[in-house]
DNA sequence: TCGCGCGCTTGATCTGCGTCAATGTCAGGG
DNA sequence: CCCTGACATTGACGCAGATCAAGCGCGCGA
C-alpha cells in the first residue's frame, strides 16, 4: 500500500533510516527529498511478497519498520531465507534491472522508498552515498559469511543458539543492557521462518528450542516471548568465539 | 615473498587486474602506481596462510594469479570455507582494520597489494573506486547468498554438482565453449578443501565425484582433470534453476 | 630403486536430523 | 460458546551423511 502520508513518527528528514544509518550519512536524503517523487513510504502486511525473484526492480529503499527476508526457492519447495532485513536495512541493488532473490515482509512492514533510476543517477554525482553503501554492504557480505558457518558446520542445537544469540544481542544493544544481564525479547520469527532461516525442518527447530528451555538456556514465555538468563551461555551453545559486534 | 619485480606477464597498469577487473574502472591505477610505494606485488606458496582471522589488516589487494580462500574456524577445528578467490577478486575491507576470517593460499598465488591507509585516503578523493568497489562487492554479496542455498538446502551430490558447475560455467567462459558441447577443467582444489566450501566430510565428496563418474555425469582424467560431457545435465543434478551468469 | 607420505577411495557402522503423523494451544469469528 | 485454522509440540521411524578404519596410487627424495 502506497502510503500518502510519511508514517506517523517519521517527519521529514529527521527519523528516517536513510539518514540515519542507511544511504544518508551526511543529509544526501535532504536533497533526494527535495526531487518531486522520487522518495515515498509504502507499507506491507505480514506475508506480503514485495518482490519476486526475476522481477524487474523499480526502486530500492530501506526498512523503517518491521521485519523483510530474502528468500530463494528451488522449483521444488525447498526454500532458504538467505538474509534478514531489520530496520535500517537497504533492499536493492545499484545498477541491476532484475531482482535476485524473492523479498517478503515477515511482518507488517514499512519502507522508505527511492526510485531507481534518479537515485542511481544520484550516485553518480554524490560520492558519499556509494561510499555508505560500500559499507553497507560489505557489513552485509560479513553477515553472509558468519551464516555460511552456520549453516555448513553448526549442529541444530547450535544453530539455534547462534540465532537467538543474534535477535538477543541486537535487541540488548537496542534497549541497554538490563542492570542484571538479563536479556528479554519477541521471536520475530514464526518457527517455519526459523527453520527456513536455519536450513532445518520447524520440527528440529521446536524440538532444539525445547531442549535449550529444558536445560535452562532460555525461558519461554508463551511461543515467542524469549528470556535469556546468562547470555554468555547461551553464546557458548552457540560455539560463538566471535565478539559478534563489527570490531572495526 | 615480496617480489622486487613486477611477475612476469603483468607490466604496468595494462594487464594488472586492479585495472581490468577490479578497483581500476577508470584507470585510478595509474595514479595509485605513480604513489611511491603504495602498490607492490607479493607470491604465496600453495597452503601458506595470508591473514590470519583478528590479525591487523595492512593492506588490501587483488588476486593476480592463483586462488585464495576465505575461512572460518571454530575452536574445536571445524572450518568452513565463506569464500573463493579467483583472479581478480577483491581482498580486504576498507575501513576495518582488523580480518574476519583467514585467507589461506589454496594454490600457489600472486597478489597484488596496496598500502591500506593511502588506498582509503585515494578511495576518498577518487569516486569511481568506490562505485567499482560498490559493484564488486555486490556480486560477491550475490554469491554468498547462493551459496547459502547451497549450504542450507541442497544434498550431498547436489552440493558437489554446484560447485562443480560453478568451476565449470567460469572455465568455459574464460576458454570459450567447446565446439561438441563438451567443458573440461582441473579441479584447484582437494576433496578436503572442496568438503570445506561444501560443509561436507571429504569422504562423502569422494563417493559423491564416483557417483556422478558411476552415472555419466562427469568423467575423470586422473584424480583432478573433469570432463563434463553434457552442462546442462549437470546444472540439472544441481537443482538449479538460476541462469548462474549475472544476468543485471 | 625403494620407501614414505599425502591425497584419495571404499567399506562398515553409527547417529542427527528429516519425515510422517498425531495432538496441543490459542486467537478470532459466527 | 464452540468451531476453525494457524502455529507449535511431541513421538516413532528411516535415511543421508558423519565417523572410524583399511587400503590404494603416485610423486618425491634418499
Amino acid at each position: 500500500m502506497l502510503l500518502k502520508e510519511k508514517p506517523a513518527g517519521f517527519h521529514d528528514c529527521e527519523e528516517c533510516p536513510i539518514r540515519h544509518r542507511a544511504v544518508c550519512a551526511r543529509c544526501e536524503a535532504d536533497e533526494l527529498e527535495m526531487l518531486e517523487g522520487i522518495k515515498y513510504y509504502r507499507s506491507y502486511e505480514a506475508g506480503q511478497r514485495i518482490i519476486w525473484s526475476g522481477d524487474r526492480m523499480e526502486f530500492v529503499g530501506s526498512v523503517v519498520s518491521g521485519i523483510a527476508s530474502l528468500t530463494q526457492t528451488m522449483e521444488d519447495g525447498r526454500t532458504q531465507m538467505v538474509g534478514l532485513l531489520l530496520p535500517s536495512d537497504f533492499v536493492g541493488r545499484p545498477g541491476r534491472s532484475t531482482a535476485a532473490y524473492d523479498v517478503v515482509a515477515t511482518t507488517d512492514l514499512v519502507m522508505c522508498c527511492f526510485r531507481k533510476k534518479p537515485f542511481e543517477q544520484m550516485m553518480e554525482t554524490t560520492p558519499h552515498i556509494a561510499q555508505r553503501l560500500l559499507q553497507m554492504t560489505l557489513d552485509e557480505l560479513d553477515a553472509a559469511r558468519e551464516w555460511m558457518l552456520v549453516l555448513g558446520r553448526k549442529t541444530a542445537r547450535e544453530k539455534i543458539a547462534s540465532l537467538l544469540a543474534i535477535i538477543g544481542r541486537r535487541d540488548a544493544a537496542l534497549h541497554m543492557a538490563r542492570a542484571d544481564g538479563m536479556v528479554t525479547f519477541d521471536l520475530p520469527l514464526t518457527r517455519e521462518a526459523m527453520a527456513d532461516y536455519l536450513g532445518l525442518t520447524l520440527e528440529t527447530v521446536s524440538r532444539q528450542i525445547s531442549a535449550l528451555k529444558k536445560d535452562g538456556v532460555i525461558q519461554l514465555e508463551g511461543k515467542r516471548h524469549v528470556i535469556v538468563p546468562d547470555m554468555d551461555r547461551l553464546m557458548e551453545e552457540a560455539g560463538d568465539d566471535s565478539d559478534g559486534g563489527l570490531l572495526n
